[in-house]
RNA sequence: GCGCUCUUAGCUCAGCAGGAUAGAGCAACAGCCUUCUAAGCUGUGGGUCGGGCGUUCGAAUCGCCCAGAGCGCGCCA
């Protein structure tokens, strides 16, 4: 059963379409531009008029003769120069409200293929203190996870932790400068381990001596030197506990902890292949696969660095292979940021060449950094960049100002507002985030991430709240829900609002991009807005009214609830208010 | 030097498998709380869609050129 209409319309376009012999491929619809003169507009004839050098109003007239006496179409137009009109009937509108209310999945469908997929996102390196810039690559994975899972793909989410890299070795190498030895490395906790890496990055940086002796440290520490590795041990586990903890506040979660150390052992048998295959070379004492160049120059991929150790191309193509051999991964895809582009594509054509993961669907999702007011990424190590704790205990204090202190409000003592406080700032965080396509950048705003007016988190969880407040109110005066009729221009636009829910998120889930599903979600609570200001539910006139309209606000509410879900974010059971608020 | 991405309202961004009056939010201005939570609603002002040329009946959207910005270009990840 179909209950999207532009899909039942697209159908039917297909059928005449085919019946007139005209390429089916024009055959769809989208919500009209021009909502004063139709609901679903098709611009098919116009495209097919250059084809067939015929006036495109008469392809579309013939069109719209077809589409006339369907039901649930109220009205067809030919407009302009060959837009096909149509309107539908209110009747057919509140039939479909009904429908979607009854479903438990308020009429989203599931894809056809469903496929094992793994996501590779967060990719947080241990040492790192987060900041800002981490925040894109978790809330946006975590968005795509629980879009692919509700589309009904099997997810398996990995987060790559960058735990075996060079950075180990300037840890190890600054600890031991400072101690003489590794002896005290167990009890430092992340602070000072961050500390460490912060020191090891500017001798590093000045001394190329200091670079010398990091590189040593990370070979032996690879080679499995013993204390070494137990050291690392204990940073990567600080580390993770650290990451994990930030990860949680923001509600991004993983199933898989693998981190570049454990696609080690994989390496070497990713070199080994090469050489099996014959397409690794030497190269400048580097061991190489060098890569099609076509017409523009394209780096080859280091498998083994002069120095004997394993490079980033290594661990990737390493992971790869154990996705698809443990995991039996269909599409791995992976979120970074537009720099890593290249690299992206170096490690795609090795797996190609190697063929460890053939009929696989390899994806690099490529997302925008996050900008600094000067338009440049926000960094690390130029200090000063705010942490990722810091940002979210801003938004917290912002939140906790507008609610009413504990004990003010019955039942809500200093945990419930707290918990409060979380959802509403994580909202207004991971909103901000998600509401921008994956593609472009922005520019972080300290300000924009503690707002709660206009296209914000806080808002449409504001809308959430006051629906809830009135079905409380409904079901203490014994208001029930009924079905939908369509009696002002406002709940139209709003059920007609409700029925892309379906479209919506297949786009978000084939385009894998959450910002369609934030702009939905805002949409929507804002025609709602429009509507709870001018149609009163409790006050409807009559009964029928009152719960008809009860039925169209819960469906909202509904559908709001799983928006959020799906970007990742908590919708509250209310929204309190501090007493004395917003003079 | 080469490659990738980008340039839309004062600011931050949508729109771009060509199409009917280029949309939001913020900021500004003017209204709306004795009525379901004003974190809200309604309205006003604000744009030669970086510039130019081209393809087309029709271009913010496609192609070429130019200018500007960001990012990336074998042993850091």
């Amino acid at each position: 059963m179909n209950l999207s209409f532009e899909t039942e319309l697209n159908n039917l376009l297909e059928s005449i379409f085919q019946k007139l012999n005209l390429e089916t491929k024009y055959a769809n619809v989208k919500a009209s531009d021009r909502p004063d003169l139709s609901d679903f507009q098709c611009n098919g004839a116009l495209a097919l008029a250059k084809t067939l050098h015929k006036n495109p109003r008469e392809i579309a007239a013939m069109i719209a003769e077809n589409l006339q006496n369907c039901a649930g179409i109220d009205s067809v137009s030919v407009d302009g120069p060959g837009f096909i009109n149509i309107k539908l009937t209110n009747q057919a509108i509140a039939e479909n409200m009904d429908k979607i209310s009854a479903d438990a999945r308020l009429g989203c469908g599931l894809v056809d293929d469903p496929h094992r997929e793994v996501l590779d996102y967060g990719g947080p390196n241990v040492a790192k203190e987060m900041h800002v810039g981490h925040l894109r690559s978790g809330v946006i994975g975590e968005a795509i996870q629980r879009i692919e899972r509700f589309v009904g793909n099997e997810v398996t989410s990995d987060v790559h932790l960058g735990d075996w890299g060079t950075p180990m070795g300037m840890i190890l190498a600054e600890i031991i400068c400072c101690d003489g030895n590794l002896d005290k490395v167990e009890s430092y906790n992340i602070a000072q381990i961050t500390e460490f890496y912060k020191k090891a990055n500017i001798r590093c940086k000045e001394d190329e001596k200091a670079r010398e002796t990091a590189r040593k440290i990370t070979a032996a520490l690879q080679d499995g030197d013993p204390v070494l590795r137990k050291a690392w041990e204990h940073l990567r586990s600080e580390s993770v506990k650290a990451v994990e903890e930030n990860y949680q506040k923001l509600d991004v979660h993983f199933d898989l902890w693998w981190g570049e150390s454990d696609a080690h052992q994989t390496c070497g048998e990713i070199v080994a292949l090469a050489r099996r295959l014959g397409i690794a070379q030497l190269d400048e004492g580097a061991e190489i696969i060098r890569l099609e160049e076509g017409n523009k120059p394209k780096p080859p991929v280091i498998l083994v660095k002069s120095d004997g150790g394993y490079t980033y191309h290594t661990t990737d193509l390493a992971t790869i292979k154990m996705r698809v051999d443990q995991l039996n991964a269909q599409e791995i895809v992976y979120f970074t940021d537009n720099r890593q582009s290249l690299h992206f594509e170096q490690v795609f054509e090795g797996a190609e060449k190697l063929k460890i993961a053939p009929h696989v669907k390899l994806q690099h999702i490529v997302f925008g950094t996050v900008n600094g007011a000067d338009g440049k990424p926000f960094k690390t190590r130029d200090g000063g960049v705010m942490n990722l704790e810091t940002l979210i205990e801003i938004s917290k204090e912002k939140v906790r100002q507008s609610l009413p202190k504990a004990g003010e409000v019955e039942g809500y003592g200093a945990a419930e507002i707290e918990k409060l406080v979380e959802q509403i700032a994580v909202a207004a965080i991971k909103f901000q985030d998600l509401k921008n396509t994956i593609a472009s950048g922005y520019v972080f705003e300290l300000e924009d991430f503690a707002k709660f007016e206009g296209k914000t988190g806080p808002y449409i969880q504001y809308a959430v709240a006051r629906i809830n407040s009135i079905l409380r109110k409904a079901k203490a005066a014994n208001v029930c829900e009924g079905n939908v009729m369509l009696s002002m221009p406002e709940e139209r636009v709003l059920a007609l609002k409700l029925a892309q829910v379906h479209n919506v998120v297949m786009r978000a889930h084939s385009e894998k991009e959450p910002s369609i599903i934030a702009d939905y979600a805002y949409t929507l609570a804002q025609v709602f807005s429009s509507f709870y200001n001018v149609c009163s539910i409790m006050n409807a006139g009559s009964e029928i009214l009152a719960s008809s309209r009860l039925r169209l606000a819960r469906l909202v509410r509904d559908v709001l609830i799983l928006m959020l879900y799906l970007l990742g974010i908590e919708a509250p059971e209310v929204m309190l208010k501090a007493e004395n608020k917003g003079e």
